[in-house]
DNA sequence: GTCTATATACAGATAGAC
DNA sequence: GTCTATCTGTATATAGAC
């Protein structure tokens, strides 16, 4: 086993997988096949089983890859206030939506169609989404706490509704057949409509040019 | 050809469709084999061909039979204010996704994987949707003419936002954990929410126990 | 590690008896 | 109309040479 062949080994175990990562992200499982992939990726099918054993550890593998890049970055809102915490994760996740279309649109499919069996893949996702909206949460709580927002919101469904909208954004996104208004449009809106149910202020007032 | 073949020709058709049906909403097409809806419905592989040529004239069928029910109930808005007919319009919605849950599910997942071809089932999906959006708007347009609504609100936006809502809470709702808000009350919140916009009134104003 | 050739299973679809 | 038997293609996976 010399360096050179460990070496190449490893570009070409790669090369599969990032092949595979963007097949399954764009086709779905069931409609990639292994031929498909070996072609893309110029390499021979039995490659592929050599590296991978079965076409369901590949998908594991390269869905984990795939995965990789999925985070949340809390740090960003250290020194804001409540109201520009809200809108900056708002914004977190529009960003993070618009910068990973292909394989947020190919998880939400998998969220859409899965029947409740538990899945290595979606409990990760679900944790993610899940945390994000804990942030949400903990703002609007706190903002509550300190007398920015008034007692009577209710964080927990007003950051479920806030996520539902962001969802749906999201959707509508993939929906679209031009008679809808661009998503970024809509975060915008979205962003004036939470802060003036969260501050009670008058309609209108722009929470968009904070910092 | 005698009246005793049409009728057992007739239900035995229907039985395929109907199992068909549920197997393609269950599961997509092309993980629904021919074997398994001919075992299903407890008829040969080579009957569903005599009855619909091919496995993709058998989908087109199957899925029009399951947008049978699908309409939009505009009738019911008569004799309401345009506040409440904004509630009666998201309760709808509620409601007809409540009733139909397997069949939206399925929808919701054609549209989020298709990739922008122009699919006729999907337009007509689309157009339910885009009607439904319409009522919103119009409704929404008809209450800041009446001066029920303030002048600052902007009818497309503020119903492409609750069409988005809707949309954000119907997917969270497949996913449901357990940690988000059921989304009953996730649609009462939203009515409340939308009250708060559209009239400018102070928070926890109920829209709920209108009418 | 990477290939060609092959095994095996099952998909959609057809032929033809009844 | 409904069946059994079969065709043809392609899928996952393996064997074995290099």
């Amino acid at each position: 086993m010399t360096d050179q062949q460990s070496v190449e080994s490893h570009e070409t175990r790669e090369k599969i997988l990032a092949t595979a990562s963007r097949l399954f992200s764009e086709q779905g499982y069931d409609s990639t096949s292994l031929s498909q992939v070996a072609r893309e990726a110029r390499v021979s099918k039995a490659l592929i089983f050599w590296h991978f054993d079965s076409k369901e550890k590949l998908y594991h593998i390269a869905v984990r890859k795939t995965l990789e890049p999925y985070f949340i970055d809390v740090a960003a809102l250290a020194g804001l206030d409540e109201p520009a915490q809200v809108a900056r994760l708002i914004d977190q996740f529009y960003d993070f939506v618009h910068d990973n279309v292909y394989s947020v649109r190919f998880f939400l499919s998998l969220t859409v169609q899965s029947e409740g069996q538990p899945d290595e893949v979606l409990s990760r996702v679900n944790e993610l989404y899940r945390v994000f909206r804990n942030s949400l949460v903990s703002v609007i709580d706190r903002g509550r706490a300190r007398g920015v927002f008034p007692p009577s919101i209710d964080p927990p469904r007003d950051a479920a509704l806030i996520m539902a909208s962001l969802a749906g954004i999201l959707v509508q996104q993939f929906v679209n057949d031009g008679s809808t208004p661009v998503a970024k449009d809509l975060i915008e809106h979205l962003k004036i409509t939470v802060f003036q149910r969260l501050t009670g202020s008058a309609a209108g007032s722009p929470l968009a040019g904070r910092p």
